[in-house]
Parts: C-alpha cells; structure tokens; sequence
DNA sequence: TTGAAAGCGATACCAC
DNA sequence: GTGGTATCGCTTTCAA
C-alpha cells in the first residue's frame, strides 16, 4: 500500500502539502492541489486510517452493543445506525453479548483498546452492562441507550413508549368487548413491567376486571415460554380469558400454538396480541400486534451518538420517546 | 488513558520491557514482571490497538459483507462470524450492501483505508462485488466467500449444497404423490438456479412430468414476488399445480398468501415447501422447508478466514459445502 | 534480562 | 503557500 510519503514523493511536494490537499486544512495552490491529486489517483493511494486515527486519537468507529442479532427484535435497530454511522463516514462495530457476563466485560475492555468513538447500548441493565457504561463513560466514550437499561439515566436515551405499548393492546382487546383478559410476560423485565403497567391502565380506562390469575410470568422472551405458560392458562378447561396480550411477539406465537393444541380455535375461542410486530405481519393468518419503530429509533440512536461525538460532549442528557403503532390483524375477534 | 510510558514509570522499568510482558515476545525476569503487571493494574492500563496496528500492519478487524442485516437469512451467517472472530480476539465491522453500487464500492475503499485483516463476502456477485474482492486480494486481504458469489472460484468458498435444496423440496412433494409440481424463483440468481436444477433432478428420480407452465420467475426473493408469482398461478381456476416449492421461505409466504387469497386451502388443495427455514418453524401451522446450516456456515467462513490471515496466506483456494436438511411441516399433505 | 531508539503513517505546529 | 519536524502509542531490532 502506497503512503502519504509516496504520494509527496511523486508529486514534488511535502506530505504536509498532502496532508492539506487530503484534509482541506489549509489553503492549497491550485497547480499543486492537481499535481497531488493526480499522484493519488495514479497511485491508488489511500490514508491508513490507523495512522490518521493514532494521532487524532478517534477511530472513527462506533460500536452497536445488543444481546444477539439472532433475536430478530434487534436487526432493524442496527441497521438504522449502520445507516447514519455510514452517512457520517463512521464504521459498526457489532459486540453480541448473548447476556454473558464474562463476554459483555470482555466486549468493554475491547472497545477502549480499540479507541472506540462512541456506543450505542442495546441491553438489558445487568451488572456487567453498567460496568461496561461507567467504564466508557470515565474514559470519556459517548454512550446512547437504545431501548436499553432504562435506569441508565446519566446517558441519551432512545427509547418506545413502553407503558403505550400496553395500552394500546389490553385497549384493543376490550374495545372488541373482551372482558376476561390475560397477560404474558417475563419476570424481571423492566419492559415487561411497563407494558404491564400499560395493560393495566387500558383495563382500567374501559371498566374491566383484573383478573390475577389470567396474569402470568416466565423467564424469558421466547416462544417456549411462550407455549409453557400459555399451557398453564389452558390447563383449566372450565376457565380462561378470551383475550390475552403477550409481551412480544415472540412469546405470542408460543401462546398461539399452546390454545391450538389445547383444542382452542384462534380469535373464535381466544383473541391473541403481541407486541413489537417483528413476526406478526408475517404470520397467516396475520397476528395482531403493537409496532415498534425500531429502525427509527436506530437512526435516532445513531444520530444522538454522532452529535455527542463530533458537537456538545458536555450537556445534559436526552430522552426521545417514540410511540407505538397498533398494528390489527386477523387474532382478535369482537364478543358478544 | 494512560499508555505503555505511564506504565513503564511507574514500574521503572523500559517500555520495551511493558511490551515484553504484555507480548511475551521475550522473557522477563519474575520481579520485574510483577513490577509492570501491578503497574499495569494500578493504572487500569489497556493498550492502544490504533498504535499497535499502525506498527504491525494489522488491525485485529474483520468485515462481513451482506446484503442486509433485516434479511432473516443473514443474522445466523453474522453470528457464526462473530462467535468465531470473539474467541481469536478479532473484532467483526458490518457492511451491508443494500445491493448498492455505490455502497458497495465506498465499503472496498473503506475496509482498505481501515486495514481490515479479512473479509467475508455474502453477496450475489453483482459487478461492484467482483470489483471489491479484486480491490481487497491486490491489496494481499485474504476473502471468503460465504453462501456469495458461486463465481469465485479464487478465494476460499463456504457453500450450502444447493442443488440438493431443490431436490430435497420436490422429492418431498413427489413421495408424498404430487405429479403436478410447480417452481418459484428469482430471475438471474445462481441459487435460484441451482435449487431449480435439483428441482429438476427430484422430478426425474420420481418419474414425474415437468409442467413448464408451472415454472415462474420473479424479481427478487421476496414476499412481495412470492404473492404476485403465486397470483399468476393461481389465475387459471382450472389448472393449477397440487404442490409448490418455492426458491425460499419468504417468498413461500408469499405464495401462501396468495393461494389462501384464492379460496385454496393448505395443504388440502394445495402443499408448499420453503426453503431456507428462515421463517418456516414458526409460522402457524409450521410449515415445511429445507433447512440450511447458516449459523455453522458462518462459523465455517470465520474459521477459514482466520487460518488464512494467521497461517497460509497462500495455498489453492478451498471450498467447504455443506448439505441441507429437511423440516417437515405441516404444509404437505399426501396425494391420492 | 534489559534499555535506547528507529520506525509504522498520518496530523499539525512553526518557520519561512 | 509550502516544507520541516515533533508527535501519537506501540513493536522491534540492536546493543549492552
């Protein structure tokens, strides 16, 4: 790979010179200017961004922390800031953490060595995971929580309206006349939490009963947990909701294939809604779901990082709260 | 951050001798070691990877090239990459593509500038692609093409078996007794092409007719195309075939969608079969695919790409590929 | 077993 | 407008 120094070399000039007609950092005379770049041109040269990086102390890379790109909640998310660090000339870094303590501490310990300009955190708030922030942070990294700790009140927040979320579907359920009305979630989890508290309120709000037994938590997001406590909601034969709402789509779907093989007919006998519409849409028939604008709130994530990066380090931190958008599909059924 | 010198004060020793312990490239006396490790602790010392890099010619990166991250074919291949890259202590830089020309070429001149140690390419071999693997092996960058361009039988290759995609999907339909069997593809891609050469080999193994009629090719592999392709099928009321395979799961959606749309029950009136098992195992009934390893693959690619970049940067290109595996589903019901 | 010093390839300050 | 050179933080001879 040919160096600045070949370039000068070519071009007659000094790499200061160079230097300045690759930077515009100072003025260049216009014979020189073409001279230098015709040089480039016919070396094919290109700056080693180590180097450059080395003495401007930034990488010009940014890094997307999240629990796995497996998950499909999260691919939309990282794709919107690849799309904003890629119009900034930033390149992604991708650290899954797959929930592992050891690796999240070994994810925070590559980032600094790695002079990492900023990171956009996707994760639930463990231990490690405000380890990981309070150690870029006292070294100065910017930090944006996307969708993530939602305790992480110190750093930017791009977050969804998680408690709307809730509403909007315990709402639609019992605008369609459902009275008996369950919920799936995980125990633990702050979204999950909020979008209980969001199911509440929609109850609340159209006169209907909590029922507590209808109100189930497990471990986890996944459709196995999804069919296991759907299963325990089935088990009696003589009682269960009409209507029940699951924290993600994922755990719906799970839901969905434990009324099936419970013998329930889906909306007939049991309305279903998830949330987050990842897999949803996709579904036949289609399920009813609440979405998520995560792509947007990735580009948002991606342009708040930017802004602390290259304008104010200093400022008090941002929240942008976006909201949720019901979408209706063929899982609910009106009563009565 | 303090550097390598803060460290070498504070133990009094040279920074050549903090290299040494840090590299173990020489020995080192057990006091002075001890010296320079508690200094290295008390100071919460972590090597700069920019300085190191510039000196060694190496950056400790790898990209994956693909293109979208929001295709659910991708994230597994993405995956597999990182876990290998987290365990050599590589870091993984995403580039999607968008299938962009422009994107693509900015992305070669950037894992240049970026002094990227390898690359895995999954990407059809459109003219831009060519012209970056070009880029990156005259600039000594080793490459593996992943599930990417067939054509490129110059670099190390990780492929799935994709003819016998093809005829895993139409041997299935035909023992189940379709004799009607139809096709749906994309226009101009090689695995399309190739799953519908092991179509073609399924049909002829069994002794079945092919219905040229039932042979479509649409524009690209996606739901979209699977519903309009599926449309055209359907649109003669007297003739239709009694078993689909499409090029893969999201355009068997598609195709779903639309038999369902034109009073066809599945797999009553009409079997489906996937292939990819993207989305196959979770849509409702399940429905039935042929299953590509792209975790493994990714692992496989991210394997070989390391054995290139630390051991034999040269040696004739390898090709590792892979079989397929079925996943029944409930979308294929017996014939007569 | 250790230290001094020459780079790696850029940027940026200081002269001219 | 342009050139010389110190510097970024590290690795790696070469000497001692």
């Amino acid at each position: 790979m040919p160096t600045i120094k070949d370039v000068a070399v070519k071009a007659q000039v000094s790499i200061a010179t160079v230097s300045a007609v690759l930077n515009g950092t100072r003025p260049v005379s216009e014979p020189t200017r073409l001279r230098v770049e015709e040089a480039i041109r016919q070396l094919g040269y290109q700056p080693n961004r180590m180097a450059r990086g080395l003495k401007q102390r930034k990488s010009q890379m940014i890094a997307h922390v999240l629990p796995s790109v497996m998950n499909p909640f999260f691919p939309a998310m990282l794709k919107g800031i690849e799309d904003i660090a890629y119009e900034a000339d930033y390149s992604v870094l991708i650290c899954n953490t797959e929930m592992d303590e050891k690796r999240i501490r070994r994810y925070s310990q590559l980032l600094l060595e790695m002079q990492t300009d900023g990171v956009v955190i996707t994760a639930p708030g463990s231990d490690a995971i405000h380890e990981l922030a309070r150690s870029l942070r006292e070294h100065g990294v910017p930090i944006v929580a996307l969708h993530g700790p939602r305790s992480m009140d110190y750093v930017d927040r791009v977050l969804v309206n998680d408690e709307e979320c809730g509403y909007l579907a315990s709402s639609t359920l019992a605008k369609h006349g459902h009275q008996e009305i369950g919920f799936l979630g995980v125990d633990g989890s702050t979204t999950s939490r909020l979008r209980y508290q969001g199911f509440i309120r929609g109850l609340q709000s159209h006169g209907i009963e909590l029922y507590r037994d209808y109100v189930l938590l497990g471990q986890g997001f996944s459709q196995e947990e999804g069919y296991r406590l759907g299963q325990m909601l089935f088990s009696n034969p003589s009682s269960w909701p009409n209507g029940i709402v699951a924290a993600n789509d994922v755990m719906a779907i799970g839901l969905w294939e434990a009324a099936l093989n419970a013998g329930l007919e889906v909306p007939e006998d049991v309305s279903l809604i998830g949330i987050d519409n990842t897999l949803a849409s996709i579904m036949r028939p289609q399920m009813a779901s609440v979405e998520i604008p995560t792509y947007e709130m990735g580009r948002l994530a991606g342009e708040q990082l930017l802004a602390r990066i290259t304008k104010n380090q200093e400022g008090t931190p941002v929240t942008i709260r976006l909201d949720p958008r019901l979408i209706t599909g063929h899982t609910v059924q009106s009563r009565g």
